[in-house]
DNA sequence: GCCGTTTTCGGCCCGACTGTTTTCAGTCG
């Protein structure tokens, strides 16, 4: 078994052990220690052959026995027993909003519930409400986020297409070599989610390499095109079809799409006496016209170009165009924003992400913990604000001329007011405010319970805005126009979360912020070092929303940078 | 189940919210 099943399998047991009534602490270990492997950067080969297994705090004897089976292919006891008790389909039912372990086990033995279906026709039928601990409006509620979780259903984060799609890349390098293979559809598109991964390899023997890539992998199924298979490498499936170089540019267009962009692309095409397909584009007389890049299609059929990312937005294709020029890169980025250390419930000390990041050539971080009534996320007091900037002055000394600027992730309370008083906030270089309890407002609360907050002099950053997370919770609603005029009055800047289930302010919204001018931060909000990468998510959507650096704080130097919220204060 | 140690067992995060059983169990962040 691989790390990943073996982190999924003790994420399992820990379910199993819920339904079973287990000691909670109990429960918390098995979770503890799954999340311990998943942000090891050590191999669990390695971790095995070295013996560092044991050595990892939170791994103890028994769950080290655990993971050296599941390595070697070897039963476990403890699941196999909870396997034959309950069908593995009943975990389903933890994803359901207002379900835990108790509802859930009362919903298997009294009407034998084992799925997703089955409980949503049981809702239908009136008979979950009739059960003890329930009554209709948790019934209602079950309903509603079955039709959510059904919204979703075979959909993927862009970062899961990402590393996936990376991995199998590489993995694949003695059949083909990387050069020749081209990232294509939603992925290239950098969309929130995603439903595969497209790829296109450039060579001239179809045959042999469809051959080879069959034997390591299975084939999921067959699409209308002759040649394109489906492969499964994970659970995203992995879409695969062919070109020769000459005709690159526009199989690359084709493939990208979005399917919109494409209808809109075949019939201008005829307009221009073409005809576009997925075969390429052809004149009236059937002769085929190549591009090997996509400039030159864009070129022929005399359309501007679109950066891939960008053409979702065809409908203003002119006015886009004209500013794609100069997006934004991941090179622009000097500052790392919004990240958590251990004083809350980060996983690394200021120094290890400090270090971290001067590795990687970043000029300044932005330490953002929780505050103090984030009671779940040890949120710090004022005492250990006091305790943490001195820390963040001494380090400074040491890392110069990089710097550690003292951040906040400050709750913004259900009134809107901000969790401390105005003599502490002003200790801090930047103030993000966000929003983590009482989510279920309807808009004209949630609207001004942000505008609250924006007005408050104090408030530097808006964070994750809609309190979304991508395929598991729906934002609440909000008047976005009223909040973006807000933010662009008040000089509050709109932080992009590049945490991939967040992604939030959302691109759309960045796009249509255009007209209030607001400034954005992409934050990182990072809870372990690996966090910091995800700010290559952020300038994605940065791109899709047609950013350029200098509507973006953070990639200003650290002097610019600091100055911009000083001078707001 | 893990950890630390008082070495044999107790502590481990907990407050807010929800719906209602109006005092509490279950869920959530």
């Amino acid at each position: 078994m691989n790390k990943e099943s073996i982190i999924k399998s003790l994420r399992k047991l820990a379910q199993y052990l819920e339904l079973e009534g287990e000691n909670p602490f109990k429960i918390r270990s098995y979770l503890k220690s799954a999340d311990i492997l998943e942000h090891t950067s050590e191999s669990i080969e390695s971790l095995i052959e070295s013996g560092n297994l044991r050595n990892l705090e939170g791994i103890g004897d028994a769950i080290e026995k655990k993971i050296l089976a599941w390595y070697h292919d070897e039963p476990v006891p403890t699941l196999e027993k909870m396997q034959n008790k309950y069908p593995s389909s009943l975990l389903e039912l933890f994803d359901v909003q207002s379900l835990g372990a108790k509802r859930i086990r009362s919903l298997f033995d009294n009407l034998h519930i084992t799925n997703l279906d089955e409980l949503y026709k049981a809702c239908l039928e009136g008979k979950v409400s009739t059960l003890p601990g329930f009554n209709k409006k948790i019934e209602n509620k079950i309903i509603e986020s079955i039709n959510y979780l059904n919204l979703w259903k075979g959909k993927f984060l862009l970062s899961q297409g990402w590393d996936v799609a990376q991995k199998f890349i590489s993995e694949i390098g003695h059949i083909i070599n990387k050069e020749n293979i081209y990232v294509t559809g939603s992925l290239r598109r950098y969309e929130e989610t995603i439903r595969n991964i497209n790829l296109l390899f450039v060579t001239d023997d179809v045959n042999s390499i469809q051959e080879k890539l069959l034997t390591l992998y299975p084939k999921m199924g067959k699409t209308s095109s002759e040649n394109e298979i489906i492969l499964q490498s994970s659970d995203i499936p992995i879409l695969i079809d062919f070109t020769d170089k000459k005709d690159l540019g526009t199989k690359l267009v084709f493939h990208t799409g979005s399917e919109d962009y494409i209808n809109v692309l075949i019939n201008h095409c005829l307009q221009k006496n073409y005809s576009f397909s997925r075969q390429g584009l052809f004149n009236m007389d059937g002769n085929s016209i190549l591009s090997e890049t996509e400039k030159k299609f864009f070129e022929i059929i005399e359309l501007p170009y679109l950066p891939p990312e960008t053409r979702n937005l065809y409908e203003n294709m002119d006015l886009v165009s004209k500013n794609t020029k100069n997006l934004v890169t991941l090179e622009n980025i000097q500052g790392i924003v919004h990240c958590h250390t251990q004083y809350s419930d980060g996983h690394n000390s200021i120094s290890e992400l400090a270090e971290y990041c001067i590795k990687k050539g970043y000029k300044y971080i932005v330490i953002c913990d929780h505050s103090q009534s984030a009671g779940y996320a040890n949120g710090l007091s004022v005492d250990e604000i006091k305790k943490q900037h001195e820390e963040i002055v001494n380090l400074n000394d040491r890392y110069k001329p990089f710097q550690i600027l003292k951040g906040i992730e400050c709750d913004i309370k259900s009134d809107g007011s901000l969790d401390y008083p105005d003599e502490v906030l002003k200790s801090f270089d930047v103030v993000i405010g966000s929003i983590h309890t009482k989510l279920e407002m309807d808009k004209t609360t949630a609207t001004q319970r942000l505008l609250k907050a924006i007005k408050n002099p104090h408030l530097d950053v808006i964070g994750h805005i809609s309190g979304r997370l991508l395929l598991s919770r729906k934002g609440y609603p909000l008047d976005m126009d009223a909040i973006l005029k807000a933010c662009s009055d008040y000089n509050v800047c709109m932080e992009i979360n590049a945490n991939p289930q967040r992604l939030d302010i959302d691109w759309q919204n960045i796009y249509k912020a255009r007209k209030y001018n607001p400034r954005f931060v992409i934050s990182v909000d990072a809870h372990h070092i690996e966090g910091i990468e995800d700010i290559k998510y952020g300038v994605f959507i940065a791109r899709k929303g047609i950013l350029t650096p200098d509507e973006i704080l953070n990639c200003k130097n650290a002097e610019e940078f600091k100055n911009w919220f000083k001078q707001k204060k």
